[in-house]
DNA sequence: AAGATCACGATTGTTAACAATTTTTGTCAA
DNA sequence: TTGACAAAAATTGTTAACAATCGTGATCTT
């Protein structure tokens, strides 16, 4: 049920005719997600409608479903560039997760039935085995993905969506204020936060949560900024 | 420079008709929001083209946004229509509130001088007013608005917007499932949350909160669902 | 040369015609 | 009357041409 059940028709330069615009919105969603696409990077609709093999009104209508998810940034007659928070919205999202996250994971922990254990220790699995081999941005995508299956995990969609949506917007500011060394979570955090939902400990949990969130914006510094970069076709394919 | 007005067809009910598509968006919105428009209505290309005197390209993408937030429902090559929760969403609607919600009151007790108590004062007098006139869709719009506002002092534009989508969200529920009597929140609830936090007792604040929420959740009927309805161009006056 | 101005090319925004699909309507047979 | 079927109308989806705007580079003035 994960975006992985899809055989590969992306190989060529040229696809053709299977792009739902849905498609288009998760191709840029997840490279944005892996840090391949840099903030402030523009996205061009003839590029677009070229890599992706579709016309101009898919392009623009994916655009404007990513603008709306605040992942793009839509300038008047200036085209789509990719979201490039600043000092305020960092903080802003931070402040938000730490709101809503802890009674996320406190709740998930009263009632840890709820939750796949198995697919969530898998996932730990991968991000670790990702780590071992230095996969940048696998390590990246997976680290914001577990959040997200924890929240998912509430079996709430609108919970879901709005984690979500904070965990993208985290992986742009980490891409952005990362201070190279530690630019996703840290170790085994991930792990002793499921544990301590599996074993139904709620306040420790919470607590875990809290301060792995803290040990996230602490490794920021909020001066410096990457530059932008990025070319486009070949990050798509 | 700016957007100029179209000289267009709108020899019906002039209505500030400088169509930006953000326009659309909340007329719409505001007209869900006060029940005005049913769920399951039909929102027509060219019946909004009329009323908004704009092209079909900008209602496209009005109900593009739309959907997006929710409130529309896309269906392909049949239209768009006003949203229509099923019981389970409106479970997670009010899951949701219950996570998010109680965190956010919490926050503002603890530090209420972030917030503005003059206009929130002001709204809950604006409320009591329609309250006393019975004027049933301004009381809806501003029974939920206060939740928006209490969520806006928080000065986080992400706790915002979520709290603005379930909002919305939770007014469509009620219409739809909200049994005759009490379709709103009852009577001085809000003022109650409201001192509750500008004198600094979060657990109270959290308290009120989390009664009136269920407060308002037990006074649907999960089982029996008003009718559609709604005539479209007369509404959006 | 530095700076301003203007024209050109490239990109985005809009409109209108066209194609595809669904819904309605009309007809006929059981 | 009811049901099935088919043509017609209405609605949505798509494409392509057209218009407006922005960025760039050449030209001109001081």
């Amino acid at each position: 049920m994960t975006p992985k059940s899809q055989p590969s028709s992306r190989d060529q330069t040229e696809t053709t005719a299977e792009a739902d615009e849905s498609v288009i919105v998760e191709r840029i969603y997840n490279a944005v997600m892996e840090q391949r696409l840099a903030p402030r990077t523009k996205l061009s609709e003839s590029g677009l409608c070229e890599t992706f093999g579709v016309g101009r009104m898919r392009v623009r209508r994916a655009l404007l479903l990513l603008s709306s998810q605040g992942i793009v940034d839509l300038r008047s007659n200036r085209g789509a560039y990719v979201a490039c928070p600043d000092k305020a919205e960092a903080n802003d999202v931070f402040a938000a997760r730490m709101l809503i996250e802890p009674p996320v994971v406190k709740q998930l922990a009263q009632n840890p039935s709820a939750i796949n254990l198995a697919l969530l220790t898998e996932h730990i699995a991968l991000e670790n085995s990702a780590r071992a081999q230095n996969e940048r941005t696998k390590i990246i995508r997976l680290s914001g993905e577990f959040h997200t299956k924890l929240a998912q995990s509430t079996g709430n969609k609108f919970v879901t969506r709005m984690m979500r949506e904070l965990v993208t917007r985290t992986s742009l500011i980490v891409g952005l204020f990362g201070s190279s060394s530690n630019t996703s979570c840290p170790d085994d955090e991930h792990s002793n936060i499921l544990d301590a939902i599996h074993s139904q400990k709620p306040d420790q949990a919470e607590k875990l949560l809290i301060s792995h969130l803290r040990h996230i914006q602490s490794g920021l510094d909020m001066d410096a900024r990457q530059e932008p970069q990025s070319d486009l076709t070949s990050i798509l394919g």
